[in-house]
RNA sequence: UGGGGUAUAGCCAAGUGGUAAGGCAGUGGAUUCUGAUUCCAUCACUCGCAGGUUCGAAUCCUGCUACCCUAGCCA
């Protein structure tokens, strides 16, 4: 599971591990990913995605992809799509697709069982009262004057729930634990609720609803979940958990709930409801634009779930709140990359060079390596003439100490080509650089063995009269500060340019990655590409920069 | 103001009474036909703070402090 050397272990895998030791759950490991068909999944979901399938990987148990459809009014099955298709994308596997609402009716004798067991009621109280008889933080909760109806007429009148002849809000079933208990939660919570809405797959057989707290111990306990992942904020809701499954009484091994902190990322915002607003607002181009945080943002936008898992891996597992930087994902992308991708020579902001001494209407095919460290890419030929393009960066008329790129007077070597010496340069009325005077050394031909100078600079280059135009769209972070907020998005954060290829990039086909020579990683965008356009996001830098002063 | 959590380097994170792993970032250096990669070195006398117990404490005890969660008929 593991894609590095680092020991993956967490506080999860130690209390399972002790649970195996023990046979608390017989020796079986099963775990759950249970996702509310409500939104498109973000690389905080795939940390959870990823401890809970490769938990179950790791002791040889196995993993649900289970969907929380208790609430109709909030979910769509639109979504569904796209989380399978990201769960799977990230390298996951489920045996069939599981629904929440496939346990409807063992959670409805469960709730008759509870009333039975004098543990449920039913309760005419509005939502208003219900919060005013509720108490607060620091004052316990008043007993709601339905608390005392009979197991006869609490079977009654849930009965008529379930038949629908009572409006929405007009009743609910709460179980009766304690109105003063300092856990809110345990506050004779709320299990069914009227909701005449029509659900995706039960259709409109009800007009009653469970409620997480008591649907989710259940269909975990259905399952054989033996530890029931989730996140920190609903440490306060184990007890209710663990109530449920102990007063309905049927599952002799009831699941453990268990907790982690869910992932924070520097320069974004992994809430749901501000993503959906950068969507709707038009901000973005959609859920999967290679800005967002998305899976299918960062799958666009040419991560690798290799990648991504190995991120996750490297974050860790544990209970304090933390916000990872953003480097570290990065940091993963360009390790996976590295040896998977070709390199090509492509040019931003151009400054056309003119080899004088080099002879006009002779283009020669230079052989280039595709990988620098993998001989075994092979190699390409590329185009090489008198007038070529170097990158914007790659001079500096007047060049600052420690810039040993092309300035006047200074030589460098034309990666796989030649050394180029700078005799001039040509500025037009602005006084912008325009075009440089060069002069060749034809003893230096790359792959002759020339050992008679060093040069300390090695610049990239595209023939000009067979270079290829392109689109490269360079994206900064989402967010331009670290605290996130609504009021922080960067507004800059695409940038589109010209940039120019060697002329086989007409070939990359959409989701091909590649190394730009010295500027980092970029993928061939699979909806904006076409044969006369070619688009290329960058997925992230080379690891540094050249820095001006020293 | 109740209850529940969490504090170890710039960012993550191991560590559970025996003298602070690892990764990212950073720094210095070597190699380099990519200022990338690779390699080597370096990077916490101290674990939120203050006391205490102990031969010995990040780990145990006491008292503080900071931050997060929690008063949906959402999940």
């Amino acid at each position: 599971m593991s894609e590095n050397n680092i020991p993956s272990t967490n506080f999860i895998h130690a209390i399972i591990e002790k649970d195996l030791e023990t046979g608390k759950h017989g020796g079986k490991v099963i775990t759950r990913f249970p996702p509310e068909p409500n939104g498109y999944l973000h690389i905080g979901h795939a940390k959870a995605i990823c401890l809970n399938f490769s938990t179950a990987q790791k002791y040889g148990g196995k993993c649900n992809l289970r969907y929380d459809d208790t609430n109709p009014i909030k979910e769509d099955v639109e979504y569904i799509h796209s989380i399978e298709e990201d769960v799977r994308w990230l390298g996951f596997a489920w045996d069939k697709r599981l629904w929440a609402s496939d346990y409807f009716d063992t959670m409805y004798e469960a709730a008759v069982e509870l009333i039975k067991k004098g543990k449920a009621y039913v309760c005419d109280l509005s939502a208003d009262e219900m919060r005013a008889y509720r108490g607060s933080l620091t004052e316990p909760g008043k007993e709601s004057p339905y608390r005392s109806r009979t197991v006869e007429e609490n079977l009654h009148l849930f009965l008529e729930m379930k038949e629908g002849k009572y409006l929405e809000g007009e009743k609910v079933l709460r179980g009766k634990i304690d109105m003063a208990s300092p856990n809110i939660n345990l506050r004779d919570p709320i299990i069914y609720r009227i909701a005449y809405a029509e659900h995706h797959n039960t259709g409109e057989k009800w007009c009653i609803y469970p409620m997480y707290d008591f649907a989710h111990p259940i269909e975990d306990a259905i399952e054989g979940i033996t530890h029931s992942i989730c996140t920190l904020e609903f440490e306060d809701h184990r007890p209710l958990y663990d109530w449920c499954l102990r007063e309905v009484g049927w599952w002799p091994n009831p699941p453990q709930q268990i907790e982690f902190a869910r992932l924070n990322l520097t320069h974004t915002v992994m809430s749901k409801r501000l993503l959906k607003g950068l969507v709707d607002d038009g901000l973005v181009e959609g859920w999967d634009d290679p800005r967002m945080p998305t899976i299918a943002g960062l799958r666009r936008r040419g991560y690798t779930p290799e990648a991504i898992r190995d991120f996750c891996d490297r974050i860790g597992v544990a209970k304090s709140n933390s916000t990872v930087d953003v480097g570290l994902l990065e940091y993963c992308v360009r390790e996976d990359l590295k040896d998977r991708v070709e390199s090509r020579n492509v040019v931003e902001n151009p400054i056309k060079v003119i080899i004088t001494n080099y002879p006009e209407d002779v283009i020669e095919e230079m052989e280039m390596e595709n990988n620098r460290n993998l001989p075994e890419m092979g190699s390409r030929m590329v185009p090489f003439g008198r007038e070529i393009l170097i990158d914007g960066n790659d001079f500096m008329e007047v060049p600052s100490k420690g810039y040993f790129r092309l300035f006047p007077g200074n030589e460098v070597r034309l990666k796989g080509a030649y050394f180029v010496t700078c005799t001039e340069a040509i500025k037009d009325e602005n006084d912008n650089v325009t075009t440089l005077l060069c002069t060749y050394d034809p003893a230096t031909k790359s792959g002759n063995g020339f050992e008679g100078r060093k040069v300390k600079g090695t610049i990239h280059w595209v023939e000009a009269t067979t270079a290829l135009p392109i689109t490269i769209r360079h994206y900064d972070y989402l967010l331009t500060d670290e605290e996130s907020g609504e009021n922080r998005i960067n507004p800059n954060s695409m940038e589109e340019l010209i940039g120019y290829g060697e002329p086989n990039l007409a070939d990359a086909q959409p989701g091909q990655r590649f190394q730009f020579f010295r500027h980092g990683y970029y993928i061939a965008d699979s909806q904006l590409t076409n044969d006369n356009d070619k688009v290329f996001n960058r997925i992230v830098d080379l690891k540094s920069s050249f820095k001006v002063t020293k």
